[in-house]
DNA sequence: CGTGTTCTTGAGGTCGTTCAAGTTAGGTGG
DNA sequence: CCACCTAACTTGAACGACCTCAAGAACACG
C-alpha cells in the first residue's frame, strides 16, 4: 500500500483573494492591497481525511481555522471523561475560538469527510486587524455569533423535547446547506445517530425513534443517512408553535 | 416618598484608573497613558435597582456593559416565547457581547440585586483597542471565555443528571464569590428557585427538592437562599466522580 | 395582621433512557 | 461471488428521572 504523493494537489494555489467562500468567512468591501496581506498571513490550505484531528483539546492554541471544503464535529469531555459534540461546522466557518482565552485548545475538532482548511496564525491575525478595522470588527462579530449560536443551543437543551431539537437541528443543518448553494431538502447526514444524540442531549436510540416518527408523519424520508424533508413547515410549526403542538397532541 | 437626589453619589468619581476591579476587568500592565485613554472613553458607573433591565432583547447594541457592583441574569427567549436564564454576571463581568454580531442585543439583562454598571461604548473600545493592542487581545479573551463558559453549560445541559447540576451550579457560584474576595462557603442565593431551574434546565420542584437532597446528606445547609457548603468535596466528587457516585448510589 | 409570592413536599404521570434483540450496510477474505 | 463480520441503525419493553399537579408552609410587604 504505497503512500499516496498529491502534490499536483498541495501545489494547488489557494489564496483568499481567489477563494469562493469570501462572502462567508471574510468581512466585504478589503481592497486588493488588504486582501493580499491576508494571503500572506494565511498559511496555504491543509487536508484531512475522514477521522482526522485538525486540534485536539489541551493543544497550545496558536491557529484559528477556516473550514475550506468539508465537515468537521467539536467534542468537549468533561472532567470525569463524559464527551459531548458541541457542534457540526461546515465550510466558511471558523474553528479554535474557545482556545484564544487561555492559549489552550478547549475541545477537539474532527474531520467528519474529508476536508481543506486554511491556518490563521492567531497573533498574526490580531497584529492585520489592527491595521484593517474592518477585519477586526469582523473578527469580534465572528466571535458574537459564536456566542449567540451557543446560546441557542443552551436554549435548546434547557427547554426542548425531543421532537423540537431534531426538529430543529434538521432545519438548521438544511438552513446551512441552502446558504451554501446545496439543496436544502435533500442530504446526505456526515454524522452518525450517536453524535446527533450527543449533541442534543439525547441517546441515540431517542433519534432514530423520532426520524422514524418524522418519517411515520409524513414529514421527511429517512434513508439511512440520506434525509429528505418532505414538509419543513411541519418541522417550523414544531418548534414555533410548541404551545399549539402541544394541546392537540 | 420623594425621590432620592443621591447627587453625591453620582458625583462619585469612578474611573478605570482607581477602580478595584481592574484586574478583573481590565488588561494588565497598562500604563497611566493608557489608564487615562480609558477614562475618557468609558462612561461614569450608573445605577440600577433590583428588576431593572440593563438592556433588552432587540434593542440596538451600543455599548458592553461592566458590573463593578450587583448581580444580573441574562435570559433568552425563543421564538414561541419560552425562556431561558442564560447567565447570572457578577462584578468584573462584561454583558451585551452577544449584539455585537448583529449590532442588536440578543438577550435581557436584568438586575437581581442593586448594581452598577459602567457603560463601554463599542465603537470607541473598538478603536481604542487598535492603538492598545493588549486591550484588543483582551476582549478577543474575554469573547472567548464566553464561548467556553457556553459551552461547558452545553456540556451540563446535555449530559448532567439534576444533582449533578445543581452540585455544579453551587460549586461555580462558590469559585466565583471566593474570587471576588467573599466567602465560598457561605452565601446568599441572589436568584429564585424558578430562575436557578430556567439556567439549568430543571423545574423549581426540581431544584428545591434536590437542595432538600444534599441538606438531608448534610453536604449543604439550606435556609432560603442563606446556602452553607458543609461539605464542598462532596459536591465535587458528585461531579467529577459520577460514574462511582452512580455505581454505589 | 392579612395578602401575595416563594418555597417545600407529596403523589402520580410522562418522556426519554436502558437493556436487549434483530436488521441492514459495507468491508474483507476465502 | 458469497460467506462472514463488524459497525451503525432500528425497534420493542420495562424502568426511572424528572415533570406536573396540588396542597400546605414560610416569609416579605404593606
Amino acid at each position: 500500500m504505497p503512500e499516496q504523493n498529491n502534490s499536483n494537489l498541495h501545489a494547488m494555489k489557494v489564496t483568499c483573494s481567489n477563494c469562493t467562500l469570501r462572502e462567508l468567512c471574510l468581512p466585504i468591501g478589503l481592497n486588493r492591497e488588504e486582501l493580499s496581506q491576508l494571503d500572506a498571513v494565511i498559511r496555504q490550505s491543509r487536508r484531512f481525511r475522514r477521522g482526522d484531528y485538525l486540534f485536539r483539546s489541551g493543544e497550545p492554541f496558536k491557529s484559528l481555522f477556516a473550514i475550506r471544503t468539508g465537515f468537521f464535529k467539536t467534542c468537549m469531555s468533561s472532567q470525569d471523561g463524559r464527551e459531548q459534540v458541541t457542534g457540526f461546522h461546515m465550510s466558511g466557518e471558523l474553528l479554535g475560538m474557545d482556545g484564544i482565552s487561555a492559549n489552550v485548545h478547549g475541545c477537539d475538532a474532527i474531520a467528519l469527510e474529508d476536508s481543506e482548511v486554511c491556518e490563521l496564525p492567531f497573533s498574526r491575525m490580531q497584529c492585520l486587524s489592527r491595521e484593517i478595522p474592518s477585519l477586526q470588527h469582523h473578527f469580534y462579530r465572528l466571535m458574537s455569533r459564536e456566542i449567540v449560536r451557543d446560546q441557542s443551543i443552551m436554549l435548546l437543551l434547557g427547554n426542548m423535547k425531543a421532537e423540537e431539537r431534531l426538529a430543529a437541528f434538521l432545519l438548521n443543518v438544511s438552513q446551512r446547506l441552502a446558504t451554501r448553494g446545496f439543496a436544502a431538502n435533500d442530504f446526505i447526514l456526515r454524522m452518525s445517530r450517536e453524535e446527533i444524540g450527543s449533541f442534543l442531549g439525547l441517546k441515540l436510540e431517542t433519534v432514530s425513534r423520532t426520524l422514524s416518527k418524522f418519517q411515520q408523519q409524513g414529514w421527511i424520508t429517512v434513508d439511512h443517512k440520506h434525509i429528505q424533508l418532505v414538509q419543513p413547515e411541519a418541522l417550523k410549526a414544531l418548534i414555533s408553535g410548541c404551545t399549539h403542538a402541544h394541546q392537540h397532541a
